[in-house]
DNA sequence: GTGGCATTATGAAAGTACTTATAGTGGAAG
DNA sequence: CTTCCACTATAAGTACTTTCATAATGCCAC
């Protein structure tokens, strides 16, 4: 699932993108309307949280635009002034959700959540590559059909890395996803090599084919062998 | 059952909060349109009490809304006017139910009590997993066909795991779904402990094939063994 | 190739977080 | 006033995570 967070405070982006990424979610920033305009022209996102007031124009003009334009988004405007007219606007507009600034971040997850839900169409789901499959809902991982038991933090990277199979890995990135606050300036990355090591074990030992590669001086990778 | 009252007029929302908590439902509050959609967007109710007119917007758009949604929760919809229209927008919307206003609270009660039974897919309706079983509307709970006396919070709390086999189920979520409110951010779960415990002990006393297990650092998950 | 530096891997020990057990207090209902 | 239930307090056991020390591997220059 990939998001937009279209914003100008950077404290804000910058806690409200930590928390979604820890969440497994794809994160990316505009910081104004134009660039903002840019990215949503340019990339598809799955769901784009919305600030109305924005440097450049109006979060509720960019709302206007990408509905017009046919984009499949779904859209969580943000407000500072807990200002009914921008709620009633933007919802009016085609918004599907409305968050009064300031908000918990426990609450702006339930709602990325449940927007996710929706647009994956309800039900159980599982990420799946090469034999491996996991369910997010039931904390199930299987190898070729066997059930494999992950502790939490085997199972959060691993539910990072199969989002994007393939995709080379910053080890920063992960340790920011999966560990969140712990990592504040870290530039030892010995847990992050343990839990992974301890992660290949298990994988390897159930007969997976697919591996975590190490990428030297980028970090990982998870690829089908 | 989760009871959304959606309501400004102070002094009623504390009468009826009153009398359903009660009748043994679980109640939170809203006055105003924004506080009510936040609500609904976040958290997930049996029912929702639904004032016409509010603060900030109609519960008729409200309603529409939450359908779009595809939200479970059954409506009623209440009107100070006795407005044939409302009653007749409202139910076309598709509200269980209307109330004109003022109504009496053992009106109000066995409209609630009507609307679970018939939302539980009418009689007598049972979820079943493994050799339990549990009926909502009567409060039964049997094991191998013999009865076994839950109190309420046993009950509820295995009620929310019956309906979700198999599922992690978070005691942060596990605790805001049975005891609502209460837990505003309670970092501490020995109530959970506690009555998870007594559950425990009674579902395997009386000889359950299925259990509450624990799955460290996730949370529990019912599983049939 | 070989040496040197940087990065990644490993196994065991230390540290921390999570879960359960038990007893008992407080408060609501009758 | 009494009883029963819901929750709290305390404490202890267990399981997971991180750290530490050390080893292995990859990269680059010569």
């Amino acid at each position: 699932m990939k998001v937009l967070i279209v914003e100008d405070e950077l404290a804000l982006v910058e806690l409200t993108s930590k928390a979604l990424k820890k969440e497994g979610f794809i994160v990316e920033t505009a910081t104004d309307y134009p660039s903002a305009a840019e990215k949503l022209a340019v990339y598809s996102y799955d769901c784009v949280l919305l600030d109305v007031m924005l440097p450049g124009g109006s979060g509720l003009d960019l709302l206007r635009r990408l509905k017009a334009d046919g984009n499949r988004a779904n859209v969580i405007i943000t407000s500072a002034k807990d200002s009914l007219d921008d709620k009633v606007t933007g919802l009016g507009l085609g918004a599907d959700d409305y968050l009064a600034k300031p908000f918990h971040m426990a609450e702006l997850v339930a709602r990325m959540r449940s927007v996710a839900r929706r647009s994956m169409n309800a039900g159980d789901f599982a990420f799946v590559f090469g034999n491996v499959s996991l369910e997010p809902d039931t904390g199930r991982v299987t190898v070729a059909g066997q059930d494999v038991l992950l502790l939490k933090k085997e199972f959060d990277i691993l539910k990072y890395f199969i989002q994007r199979p393939e995709h080379i890995v910053d080890k920063a990135v992960l340790a920011e996803a999966v560990w969140g606050d712990h990592v504040d300036q870290a530039d030892d990355f010995q847990f992050v090599y343990a839990q992974v090591k301890n992660l290949r074990k298990k994988l390897d030992g159930a007969g997976a084919d697919i591996e975590i590669r190490s990428v030297y001086g980028f970090g990982y990778k998870l690829i089908n062998r």
